[in-house]
DNA sequence: GTTGTTAATTTTGCATACAAAAATGGTTGC
DNA sequence: GCAACCATTTTTGTATGCAAAATTAACAAC
């Protein structure tokens, strides 16, 4: 049997076999979102790609991929940098995220199974728990939790995806927006009248209650954004 | 005045120099929404390099760029392909156009001068005199061209690139939906009302207009569709 | 004819090489 | 000292080369 094994004990899944540039989107995706590389650092591409050990063709795809989810710039001749976090831009999307928020909000009501708003309920308690023992990043975790299970709810991947993608930008400049007790507190409550509406299906109010959710997280902000300046500028 | 200019033939703008992948990004978009290149064609790198006077390398940037904006579809290690049109596809990239083009609806009753509505009043003319001559590819011309106008009066740069990207799905499916008369005088006649209220700046008319309008327009694609589709089966 | 297997071809994915552009640094002239 | 200019270095943009994977074709067994 002088078979060079073609593929009888072939293990390795379709999903497994993930390629290089997807990888590296991933990760460059991941620095860019977690702050590791802050906004406006010039992209290096030899530095970079040796960063996240690879060459610098698969970076370069997965730098193309990024400028057209708005994460990072394209400048014709000088590279790539990463995006910048301006108030102006920051306003903008938060007003595009209320309306997907709304919509998705609005659909979930519709469409959501039981079982769905149960999980929902469920990812709720978590977060509570957590809110209690003062564990922000924890708590921060269950929130995006609950509010990505609602835009599932929705059975829109198209809105999805859309959502997902603005909401990067918003999850940038969390890691530099430090809650006052008494705003966690509000946001809190707010979940818990926004998994009320959702229990109720009362997709009118889920609507409401969302955007003025996504108001007061513009608040916050903008606050943050504004101390940045100020610090930057001293 | 030392005004910085650099050289004085220097005659390419920066806005000129574009960058080779960059009108590779925009031909090949071309080429997916004009239907030249048809849903769930592969794309070969080689030929496609070749036909667009270029290298694999730019032309892989460009397709990870437009993956990324949904247009083409990554499959790992066997290349890309124009993305399929499916109706479930598309009835989900109509309900969120939908909330886009009635949020940008809104803003643009606050937010557009009295120059940007007589400007959108005169494409609406021109569009118009187009239906009257029976011109299609024109009547489609201003008609997009209304949209995005009013999309742009909105004044939000986030809100209209997430427009554009969605909206390139549904400029793919017209190039093979046919007008009836009767359809084609509702669409001009629902224009009639937009620029109305748009004129009256009545937010809430106006999103409620959008809507039914991408309502009226989803109905039609899918019949083209399902045409489509029939015809492929025999 | 169909099915399964294997060799040949093609195509993709990644790395590298090379050219053009931009950034850097140093020198000169004032 | 400093501004302008030119040479050097670095970095980007594009093309090409090469290995791995997938597709195709050919062929054998049933």
């Amino acid at each position: 049997m002088s078979n060079p094994q073609p593929s009888p004990n072939n293990v390795t899944s379709l999903a497994d076999r993930r390629l290089l540039h997807e990888t590296v989107i991933d990760q460059l995706r991941d620095l860019i979102v977690q702050g590791e590389l802050a906004p406006e650092t010039k992209l290096n591409e030899r530095v970079l790609a040796e960063r996240l050990g690879t060459s610098r063709t698969p970076l370069r795809e997965a730098i193309k991929f990024l400028a057209s989810e708005g994460l990072v710039e394209l400048l014709p001749n000088r590279g790539a940098v990463v995006a910048p976090l301006k108030p102006e831009k920051m306003k903008e999307v938060f007003v595009v995220l209320g309306a997907l928020e709304a919509l998705a909000g609005d659909l979930a009501c519709r469409n959501a199974t039981e079982a769905d708003i149960a999980d929902v309920r469920a990812l709720h308690f978590h977060m509570l728990a957590h809110h209690a023992a003062g564990e922000l990043a924890q708590y921060f975790k269950y929130n995006q939790q609950i509010h990505s299970r609602i835009m599932d709810c929705a059975g829109n991947a198209t809105l999805a995806a859309s959502y997902r993608s603005l909401n990067a930008h918003v999850k940038r400049a969390r890691y530099l927006a430090n809650l006052s007790r008494e705003r966690w507190d509000k946001a809190v409550q707010e979940h818990g009248e926004i998994l009320d509406a959702l229990t109720r299906r009362d997709g009118a109010r889920l609507q409401a209650l969302l955007r003025d959710h996504l108001a007061n997280k513009l608040v916050l902000v903008m606050e943050a954004l504004d101390k940045r300046k100020a610090e930057a500028a001293r």
